[in-house]
DNA sequence: CGTTCATTTGATGCCGCTCAAGCAGTGTGG
DNA sequence: CCACACTGCTTGAGCGGCATCAAATGAACG
């Protein structure tokens, strides 16, 4: 389906050859440590939509890398009811929050079908531990999911669900961009639900607004595919306190 | 085994005998490690109310534990406004968003006199390669810190303002509890607009739900005291998807 | 071609935001 | 010690955005 990019010949076993290499633990550590590194990470099959990683309470630690795919992590209320925590795409970790031999607390379920490598957490840090460069990388991925995690805050605290939505989606643009990929075009592999979910907004009012911001000339929705026309409207409307939104006000001039 | 009993005149300058020890870095370290921590930890001045351990943009990668006091983390918005991202007690880490060598991408600030201990995180991080025990107990806290956020977005999520206030108080309170402290008595040391900005919600609703929560026989509110008089009635407002609204329609029980 | 599920679209009502005024605790200068 | 202003919080009235309920449409699949 997806016309990705990448060369799947590429994706070999080791970690030298992977597309992913810089944006992922091997950056900045030298040949020998990439040889330690691959004998630590194990393939996975592919998972299919709707698998789980894990599960909350599973006590394996485990971190994952996506490689191809995406996943959603979300945790279940007592209500019955979930919340989404995060999305989560190539390059991406999972299972940092059950470092090490604690229990998850979250479940991370595949979007579609998904490639991931699996490391074993205290190996990993073990051969980290004589890796200063691969320790540091280390940190810096963990870094780098605190900084996801309070941009979803920010975005939360917004209380206009227009600015919420354009911030969800220019944030997804943002990081097709890091991959390499076209950052107009966005393929939601999630469901509306997941979005409204991630968002504290319900399905209608998701639904709604994709079709108002299409109608202002900002994106093309066509199901699953969002086509990004006009990506400096999209940051207004990200950014706005208030403002900005007159130009969903159906007026549709200019 | 631990007493309950905070001696004060225990807390002087090494971790050996700080009362904080078994929640903070030197938990499960053998004598050895703990002076080789105590070489790296710099105690600071009382940080005055207002003043921020460190700003977004900085680059010093240390990592702070707060001894006493409290603080808030939060992130300035292009349209002038904050999003508060977390308030931070005893025995919490802070500037586990700059590790290493990245830029903080937060304020942290006191909200009244404070103490912290001051750990310089390269130097941390080499020692640390050298004692399981404290690697792992410092990855222990930077996962404890992905579940507080985690406990972030959940209450986010929640639609209804009365539950995510309840939330937040349960939250204080277990965190009090966990400090061996009394879980019933809060003392809020931040402003009703910082939680409101923290609950995604404005000040306005924060003060009416206080009123609402005390008037139901859940709190006694006065000024920055609050004394928890119904931990389960907290709780099923906390967990309330729409029910146990009920308790807080005027008149109640006496 | 019919069933099922996801998504869109519409009508209505409530919760929480906005605007505005009142109040208590704190500090400052006379 | 009191008058005054100031800041932080509470309380009230009214409105609007988003949730809720309900139904139609469209895509996917056997």
């Amino acid at each position: 389906m997806a016309s990705a990019v990448i060369d799947f010949n590429a994706l070999r076993k080791s970690c030298a050859s992977c597309a992913l290499a810089q944006l992922c633990l091997p950056a900045s550590i030298g040949a020998e440590g990439l040889t330690r590194l691959d004998e630590l990470v194990q393939q996975r099959k592919p998972a299919d939509r709707g698998t789980t990683l894990f599960d909350t309470g599973g006590r394996q630690s485990k971190l994952y890398v996506v490689r191809s795919g995406s996943f959603k992590t979300f945790v279940d209320l007592p209500d019955g009811d979930h919340q989404v925590l995060g999305f989560h795409f190539p390059g991406d970790l999972l299972g940092l929050d059950a470092l090490p031999s604690e229990v998850h607390r979250c479940n991370a379920q595949a979007l579609e079908r998904s490639m991931v490598c699996e490391v074993p957490f205290n190996e990993l840090s073990n051969v980290a531990s004589k890796l200063p460069g691969l320790q540091q990388q280390l940190y810096r991925v963990m870094s780098d999911e605190f900084a996801r995690e309070q941009e979803h805050m920010v975005m939360m605290g917004r209380r206009q669900a227009p600015a919420r939505l354009a911030i969800f989606l220019h944030s997804l643009s943002e990081r097709r961009r890091r991959l390499g990929l076209d950052p107009l075009e966005l393929n939601l592999s999630m469901s509306r639900q997941d979005i409204a979910n991630y968002l504290g907004l319900v399905i209608e009012t998701v639904s709604r607004l994709m079709g108002r911001f299409q109608s202002a000339g900002v994106l093309d929705v066509e199901r699953r595919i969002v086509h990004i026309r006009d990506m400096d409207a999209l940051r207004a409307l990200a950014h706005a306190g208030d403002a900005a939104d007159g130009m969903l006000k159906s007026a549709s001039s200019s």
